[in-house]
DNA sequence: CGCGCAATTGAGTTATATCAAATACGGTGG
DNA sequence: CCACCGTATTTGATATAACTCAATTGCGCG
């Protein structure tokens, strides 16, 4: 399952200071001295699409960075059923709950081909003690979660399937780069909203019929932000 | 509307080092020259229930701990419609958000006779200068904010409506100190489920007449842990 | 080219929303 | 203390939305 290629493994940061996506992630505010402090070192690996990275309740000593890709985070209830409840791109942070308790909160897995760096936990734990710039850096992490969070509430959980729908591949195509975007399975998509799978193929195909949809290649997508109904 | 009371005004944080819920708050891990600190007044303000702390997007120099009572976060959808995202009690802190954005991202309304103790900025800004012990404090709330808002997602956006009210019913009987709880309006829990209230108020009657749910003075009520349906 | 999984579609059922009316309740003033 | 008023809650009938189940089609990959 969790078909890992390790990359380049290398000893300590030399590399995270010369990041090509280092304003994005936690080290943006790091000087060349707090990298000397690092000493661990932090591997670079790639996942293929649908890898677990980790999961529920899995106990933790890495959190990740995304470098590239998307990850969707899922909770299991009770009975069986299951929920995903954020999906994370480049520059957010995998597993952060777990710095403090130790233990995941969620599964978390690959949508697309993902490149995450894995940051041990005690190298945070040493910044911390010596780098306040990167406690900033977490509490922005924190903030873009539970904004994302309450987002997924109140836009995607509440209202008719149809504006949910709209909704979120509104959203989709927001955060991403170009006016394309990844285009989620019709389960997930389900598992999204709350809702089965045949209702996200129903509403879905209807927006293809009407053309405010158009799906691309390598499960890409576009839509037409006029036409969606918010 | 928002009659608040203003009880105990003091220079700096004498009181807070004695608060006879310390423990619980943000300064929990304080010393006594992390107070010294303090020069700014920390007012300890009483709310009658339905009382509005502040509103969506309101410019905020304060936080608030509280001290007793209950208080709900509702966001405001682009339609109008609004949605619950979170209740907190004693011991959280209303508007952590505002402390990098300056703004406000719910409004905050009281549910019950609510006491806060209303901390400037400006008070938490310098503590985490010069007393790291505050940072594992803000990061334990975030994370405990991001659980529960997690928590609604996946328990109280997801099923049935009878299944999520039982477990809204649940939820606030397990963080009642005693064996009552505060009984939201059925318009509350509406909002709080993505529901209609007539929705609401069928489930809950039902519950009453199975005796599963008693409902006491005060909006209190009681509930019946084994027979309600998770 | 065919296999297997994902997506779509349709018919029938169930859950929830909607709309309207009746009842219960809490607080206020006499 | 009681009657009244306004609001919250409950209830019912109906309309609509969403789910369920089953079958079919489409698509990517070997």
């Amino acid at each position: 399952m969790k078909t890992t290629q390790i990359g380049n493994a290398w000893k300590g940061a030399e590399r995270c200071e010369n990041c090509a996506i280092r304003h994005l992630v936690l080290f943006s505010d790091l000087q060349k001295s707090d990298f000397d402090q690092i000493h661990q070192p932090i591997d670079d690996i790639s996942y293929k699409p649908g890898s677990i990275v980790y999961g529920q309740s899995d106990h933790m000593e890495f959190v990740y960075t995304i470098r590239s890709g998307l990850v969707k985070l899922v909770q299991y209830l009770p009975d069986g059923n299951l929920r995903i409840v954020r999906i994370l791109g480049q520059g957010e942070l995998l597993g952060i709950e777990s710095l403090n308790t130790q233990v995941a909160e969620h599964k978390a897995i690959t949508l697309d081909p993902v490149q995450l760096c894995r940051i041990p936990h005690s190298v945070i734990t040493l910044l911390q003690q010596n780098s306040p710039g990167i406690h900033n850096a977490l509490i922005a992490r924190w903030q873009k979660m539970l904004n994302m969070a309450d987002l997924w509430i109140t836009q995607l959980s509440t209202g008719k399937i149809r504006t949910r729908v709209s909704r979120l591949l509104l959203l989709l195509s927001k955060n991403s780069l170009d006016d394309t975007f990844y285009m989620p399975t019709r389960e997930d998509i389900g598992n999204i909203l709350g809702i089965t799978t045949e209702s996200a193929s129903k509403v879905t195909a209807e927006f293809k019929r009407n053309g405010w949809l158009k799906l691309l290649e390598n499960n890409h997508a576009q839509v037409d932000e006029n036409k969606l109904e918010i």
